[in-house]
DNA sequence: GTCTATACATAGATAGAC
DNA sequence: GTCTATCTATGTATAGAC
């Protein structure tokens, strides 16, 4: 089968920037790293699904870690920025924690940034250990974002106990939805974050119906 | 190098039945499992770890897969039992939620025991469909354990909500403890039990200091 | 920037001697 | 029950033409 010639006229119907094109890798590894695991998804399968042969992939990066690495700061970088942003616009413990806590569970749950986010769940032991720390680096922002929401709450008596524990609970308890939830299931997407929460953190609820 | 005449010698120290020389290699398998990942750890690997050549491996499992079922069937047959037996030794929801909690909690710090339910959490997709089946048979018990507790919990007024996401969310918060906790941090493993349980479960410990 | 072709390593699994 | 030896397949990655 000839390839360029297919190529070429997509090329023409639409035309791929470098940036568009790895973009378009990096989300389709992230479906097919959730679907069948990392380490399970070979660079010929991805290669098929974006419309390449696997040689070509090598020219986009270096090696099949670095399309890894790409998926998951890719996915966790979309989620820091919505989270400050979420930051700067509340101000209140109560307001910034639903916040956090609604903007993660619908970033687990969507399709693009949930694919991301499990690959942060599930694929962290597949990196080496420089590129362990660069992901490291990002995660501990994130993670920055919850402490301080947790602390507040705790300062101004909404939560009680030890702060990171919370966070380290809090945030398990919504990452292992992502092995157990189902769309299709009893509860769709919105009933679901909220029975989550009311779970989670009861006191945010206990003021209204 | 002879390997022969070396097995020859510990035969005669330590006669392997069939029984323990099987069970050696699950334990083991959970170890590396654990450290290195399912899929990154060669049959060589673990044929090595146990003093065998990976060749004599297959007379013990069929295949890899099987050695991965053998893991997670030990571990979570395991945590079952001990479940069943808490359940039958403890009335009281709250007394049996807190002993099911704590239970869990050791399992996974655990060294024997927290292999398993490591690999229980991370490489069950490994499994091939029929496997998973299996497995989910014995996790859908333990499950059940979990649900009749809370469900008896919710009846009885200590927990409020929706019982299945709050089982949900309680094992997830503690299930994900294997990803961030270190033996050598701030929290040893008897205060993390404490801290966690008192996270997750705030309403069992309000009558106590 | 993509393709074709292939190098090179390593994986899981098997056969038969002992 | 274990070893030695090996088959076979499949993986990542590279080289060079277009």
């Amino acid at each position: 089968m000839k390839h360029a010639g297919f190529q070429s006229v997509i090329a023409l119907q639409a035309p791929e920037t470098e940036e568009s094109r790895r973009t378009l890798v990096i989300l389709t590894a992230a479906r097919l790293f959730r679907e069948n695991g990392y380490e399970r998804t070979t660079v010929r399968e991805l290669a098929d699904a974006v419309g390449l042969r696997s040689g070509s992939l090598f020219h986009h990066f270096r090696n099949k870690e670095e399309i890894l690495v790409a998926v998951m700061a890719n996915g966790i970088q979309s989620v820091i920025d919505a989270g400050r942003d979420l930051m700067a616009r509340h101000a209140g413990p109560a307001a910034r924690l639903e916040g956090l806590f609604r903007l993660h569970m619908a970033s687990l749950i969507s399709g693009v940034g949930g694919d991301a986010m499990h690959a942060m769940i599930y694929e962290w032991r597949s990196l080496s250990p420089s590129a362990r720390e660069g992901i490291r680096h990002l995660t501990d922002q994130y993670e920055a974002l919850w402490q301080q929401a947790m602390d507040d709450a705790v300062a101004c008596g909404l939560l009680e106990g030890d702060a990171a524990i919370l966070r380290k609970q809090v945030l398990g308890g919504m990452n292992f939805s992502v092995a157990w939830y189902r769309p299709d299931g009893r509860l769709g997407a919105d009933a679901l974050i909220d029975a989550m929460l009311r779970a989670a953190l009861p006191e945010l609820m206990s003021s209204r119906p």
